[in-house]
DNA sequence: CGGACTCTTGATTGCAGTCAACTAAAGTGG
DNA sequence: CCACTTTAGTTGACTGCAATCAAGAGTCCG
């Protein structure tokens, strides 16, 4: 409670990349340093649009934002969820041309970094650089699984594979009691990111309450017993388990 | 033709690469001598399997290669194609455990490469730095893409874009011909690909084949008029365009 | 020249989309 | 503080795209 409030904040990153590699102190201090640049936007905002040549990525320190592309007759499709601590984009890669937009589910504080800024935190420190690819991986391995459910899983499977997701990305930064969690979600937005209309997301939800699986009201998600409920949708933890707790040595001889 | 068959075979990822950044004849030469540890599977072979703990990653030489997951119940969903210059993981991050499997959808000539090495390469040229987020980045596009349709594409959409992408791509690397090139993806292939089943999958080509916009037999795909199956197909080849061609300077000045 | 894929085609089924109406919240403004 | 509007959630009826089941034709290959 000492710390300044940008460093507070910036937390979810921090807390995350923990249990990518090792950090030391100084680690923490210049992964918190990169936040500089600190922007807002309200709910059903958007951070960057589509064709945008940014100059800098966005760290999300609070609130829920994500990215998505808007197909012509109006179809819409949510590309990925974007949690506090989670960066837009590669962190080494600046794009010269968005190929997709960034909005906020509900009001979202970011930071603006520079890919530059990253890489040098990057070079400074092995366990930095280790934490960071560690991250892209686990994210990368996220936005996989999206595939494998867009395109083999039913829509009650879609809808609990996400929901398990969530509970796990949200309980690694602290987000999550056990297996509730805010969830500011609408159910069109979940139809946008589930590939379904938002008509039948509706039944689907009210196939997992009538299960006992989960209570959804008011912005808020319960899963009523974690382990039924990842059975049930086939979802394996272990998918994002690059490393399983804060962790430190290890390394590929290289062959 | 006085090059070593390494430095001929390693060609299309610094060829690739060259679309990402001006790239030196040292520059070339640093990416070439990534290539020291050659292997081969068989057609239908597979490169790693899920749960592994690879040592290295693989780039791929020449042939066509995918990865995927088995689900339950004999699903199975392919989450992307590996052409000929493609990395199959992030260049700098060592998976220390496989969330899905690597196979060959032909015969797949590859080298095992350690992100170390990569690494290094990228520290020793700003160039090659660059050129290897550029190709991060448009991997990521490409699989974000597939997210796309998958979630809020038709059929006859998903394979008229996976058509589009795949010229595109195969164009990179000099192995198509304006709109014709070997295809060695059965039906059922794209079936895993495009979230389809395969009896499907053939009705859709036929589609397009009675609308006069391919041909597609004995393993070769001929696109008659790409503009026009990009069009029908709503294949925006901006998307990949992150640099038009073979670019020097360009960055972001940070914030 | 048989066996094993791969591709086709037909018949039927079913999951999910669309259309539409109605309820319930959540804002908004006078 | 309450009509008024807008957004979100729910339910029902109907439609349609794509899956499944099944069988036959075409190819490739040892």
């Amino acid at each position: 409670m000492t710390r300044t409030s940008w460093e507070t904040v910036l937390h979810p990153f921090v807390r995350k990349l923990r249990f990518g590699a090792r950090l030391t102190a100084e680690d923490e201090e210049a992964l918190s340093s990169l936040t500089k640049v600190v922007r807002r936007v309200h709910a059903k905002g958007d951070i960057v649009l589509e064709g945008d040549a940014p100059r800098s990525i966005a760290l999300v320190l609070d609130g829920w934002a994500y990215s998505y592309r808007e197909l012509e007759n109006g179809r819409r499709q949510i590309i990925s969820v974007l949690l506090p601590g989670d960066l837009t984009e590669p962190f080494g890669a600046l794009p010269t041309f968005m190929a997709h937009s960034l909005g906020a589910l509900t009001p979202v504080t970011f930071a603006q970094v520079s890919p530059d800024a990253i890489r040098a935190a990057a070079r400074s420190s092995p366990s930095i650089e280790e934490a960071l690819w560690w991250d892209l991986l686990a994210f990368m391995t996220i936005e996989r699984e999206h595939v494998v459910s867009l395109g083999r899983r039913s829509a009650v499977e879609r809808l609990g594979h996400f929901f398990c997701e969530l509970q796990l990305r949200l309980s690694l930064i602290g987000l999550a009691e056990d297996g509730a969690f805010d969830f500011p979600v609408t159910q069109t937005n979940l139809g946008d990111i589930l590939g379904l209309s938002s008509v039948h997301v509706n039944r689907s939800i009210q196939y997992l309450r009538a299960r006992g699986l989960v209570s959804l009201r008011a912005g808020r998600l319960i899963i009523h017993d974690v382990e039924e409920l990842r059975a049930a949708s086939y979802f394996d933890p272990a998918f994002l388990k690059t490393s399983e707790a804060p962790v430190g040595d290890r390394h590929g001889a290289g062959f």
